[in-house]
DNA sequence: ATGAATACCTGAGAGC
DNA sequence: TGCTCTCAGGTATTCA
């Protein structure tokens, strides 16, 4: 499950075994891969071919290489997506759906078990693929601007949840660390985004910046010289998290059983007493 | 304009 | 053992 801190570490694996290199072609095994390049499977190859990878870089969960000539390869991951560097003749991976061909005999290769991201050609795209226009800064970009954050958020009538989910509000939150630093600030899921204290919003997004920099900082942990991680079982998700999949468990502030309900089709995992249940949706 | 619902996907695991 | 069902959830699209 890449969020904001997995995708970032598939960045820096990126910037340290393709930034540099040049496309000598490409394959896709799979075209719902790359459903999102409109003229097709065949004309994604074609813009690919000869083209030199110049930068790696990222905006929530969605990360672009920049190639020469501005253009750029505008990726997401999905759910499952990974990114592997491999010899070429090294045995393919499971659910390989894309292979670029780099020009010092190794190959970068997109492997996605359920096919929900993808990769598309962006003309253009180097500084910001115009796909992504309406993706909002993410919390670890440095002209993310807290006070417009605050100010759209109040100007939404719906759960606070929802609104942290929300990418063009802020990006490269995703359910689980969404549940994480609603836990930690803390507040319920449903809290209505209208009736939020200043100290409230504040304090969401110190905790959202924090639990992002600490997965990052064990993201990276995990990382292997041949292979650019984006493993969703890794590292982080068993030993630091507080509430996300911690149904039954107590609350390690004050012992209360975490709870678990169904909240916008997935999970939403909480304390009942640090995160208490508005009343009226007034709270 | 905004929120809500739905489609897209595969495989693991549960239940029978 | 093998079948069906449920669940996981980010994003684009469609509908209200």
């Amino acid at each position: 499950m890449p969020e904001l801190p997995e995708v970032e570490v598939v960045r820096l694996g990126l910037v340290d075994h393709v930034v540099g290199r040049s496309i000598t072609g490409a394959t896709v095994h799979d075209v719902r891969s790359v459903r999102r390049h409109q003229p097709g499977a065949a004309d994604f190859v074609h813009r690919l071919e000869g083209r030199r990878i110049e930068g790696a870089a990222r905006r929530g969960k969605y990360l672009w290489m920049q190639l020469d000539h501005d253009d750029a390869i505008l990726c997401h991951l999905g759910m499952s997506g990974q990114f592997l560097i491999a010899d070429a003749d090294a045995p393919p991976p499971r659910h390989l759906r894309v292979t670029i061909d780099l020009d010092d005999g190794r190959q970068l290769r997109f492997a996605d078990q359920r096919i929900f991201g993808g990769m598309c050609f962006s003309e253009d795209g180097a500084e910001l693929p115009p796909q992504i226009a309406h993706i909002a800064r993410d919390p670890l970009d440095p002209l993310f601007d807290p006070a417009e954050f605050t100010r759209r958020v109040r100007g939404r009538q719906t759960g606070v949840k929802r609104a942290i989910l929300d990418q063009t509000l802020i990006s490269g939150v995703g359910n689980i660390y969404a549940d994480e630093s609603l836990w930690r600030t803390p507040l319920h899921y449903a809290r209505n985004t209208r009736h939020l204290r200043t100290r409230e919003i504040d304090g969401l997004l110190t905790h959202i910046n924090a639990v992002m920099i600490e997965a990052l900082a064990q993201g990276g942990t995990s990382f292997d010289a041949l292979y650019v991680n984006v493993n969703g079982n890794s590292g982080y998700f068993d030993r630091s998290l507080a509430v996300y999949g911690q149904e039954g468990r107590p609350c390690q502030r004050c012992d209360t059983t975490i709870r678990r309900d169904a909240f916008m089709n997935r999970s939403s995992f909480w304390c009942p007493h640090c995160q208490p249940r508005p009343r009226n949706g007034r709270f």
